[in-house]
DNA sequence: CAATTAGTTTACCATACAGACAACTATACA
DNA sequence: TGTATAGTTGTCTGTATGGTAAACTAATTG
């Protein structure tokens, strides 16, 4: 073997935070290359194109996400605290970020998938698998609170998908306004969708919730 | 006075399309130019920018969705069939979007204002704008349909926040899967929010619906 | 320590792009 | 019918960009 380097590691990152900061079309390779320290001769020794990085990254990235949610969504937990968490997660890191890079950035799949999905096809196919991974984890969530009773939902999967078009679209809300706060109370519209009432005193994170009559 | 021309309308209506169908990002002022059949010399005697272009298309184009908007929420109407009116609105248009463009496209100030939020400021506060004004159709909805007795939602600010990042996320979520299906039933989580009870077997246009017990 | 593999660097090319400008032309209307 | 006004056209410039290739360097291993 040769020596080794980090530098294809360097150009993910370095990616993806251009591209969830700015935007897929407006980052050149140039940006990239310059912000990950790597010429742009080293860029395509490792890399096809711009599209095959973002791929490369967003896939790389979701595995770390990926232990995040499992986290989150640990099956030793009720299931309608795990939506809860996961609506409560969204809430802290997008204040994080904001702390970070002074704005809202939202979710980098949506962003992405939302601004690509016409012209990046093999980009699109990978953002389309990572949202619908995404989603298993609420429809699963959703099934077991309905085993529990703790819900009527027949439909896990219909009902996931409302779950997932709100969750993100709050996500992207928050993203165009700016603004954290219109995900502090994100829980209650998943809840809604669910039909739980809310105990209106308990906002705290471990809210308790109970079964609509 | 001098000659008329339309070269402006012409430059704007390319420019709704080109951002729609691709990107803010990749779509270029000779590509805008070549669409309208207008010279970039004559580009740079209307517009200064793209972006001053883009917020002008928007504008104009909001002027009409305007008055689509105000007759599917008529004040005549009861107040959740205006919400359920909007809702097959999305699919109906949608599904007019993909005959026409091959694609769904979803929301245009969606997609833009997501594009775009953390790179042009200008077009950003006029896209703000827009979908803050759509937003009040929703709350004036929902505060009839309160006011009506239909459902319980006091606070209706807040209940269309919560209806419109569905409403949005859904439509993100056709367009970033190009699928129209997605929408056919997003009135179900419009409503789901609302607390409403749908009859399960009118799923027709003009569903009937029932105030939860 | 040679040979091989892995990674880096620099220079380069063609094209696409934003933006400016001067010369030109059509139209309204006094 | 002349002239101010409105709009058009072609050309030009500098730079940013994607993409290539060849020379170079560092680690690894037999």
């Amino acid at each position: 073997m040769g020596r080794t380097s980090d530098a294809k590691e360097r150009l993910m990152d370095s990616v993806l935070e251009l591209i969830w900061t700015g935007s897929y079309g407006t980052t050149t390779i140039d940006q990239i290359c310059e912000k990950a320290g790597v010429k742009k001769g080293s860029f395509y020794y490792f890399f096809e194109s711009k599209s095959h990085l973002a791929a490369a990254a967003f896939d790389e990235s979701w595995k770390v996400n990926r232990v995040k949610l499992d986290g989150i969504f640990s099956a030793t937990l009720p299931p309608l605290d795990r939506l809860r968490r996961y609506c409560d997660y969204a809430y802290q890191f997008q204040s994080e970020i904001r702390q970070r890079y002074g704005k809202v950035l939202g979710c980098p799949q949506v962003s992405l998938g939302c601004e690509v999905c016409t012209q990046e096809d093999v980009l699109q196919q990978k953002i389309k698998q990572i949202l619908e991974q995404k989603r298993k984890y609420i429809e699963s969530a959703v099934r077991d609170a309905h085993a529990a009773g703790d819900i009527d939902a027949p439909d896990a999967e219909a009902k996931s998908k409302m779950i997932m078009a709100y969750y993100e679209g709050v996500l992207t809300q928050a993203r165009i306004q700016n603004d954290v706060e219109v995900l502090r109370d994100a829980y209650l519209g998943v809840f809604a969708i669910l039909g739980v009432r809310v105990c209106s005193i308990a906002t705290a994170p471990a809210a308790k919730v109970q079964q609509l009559a």
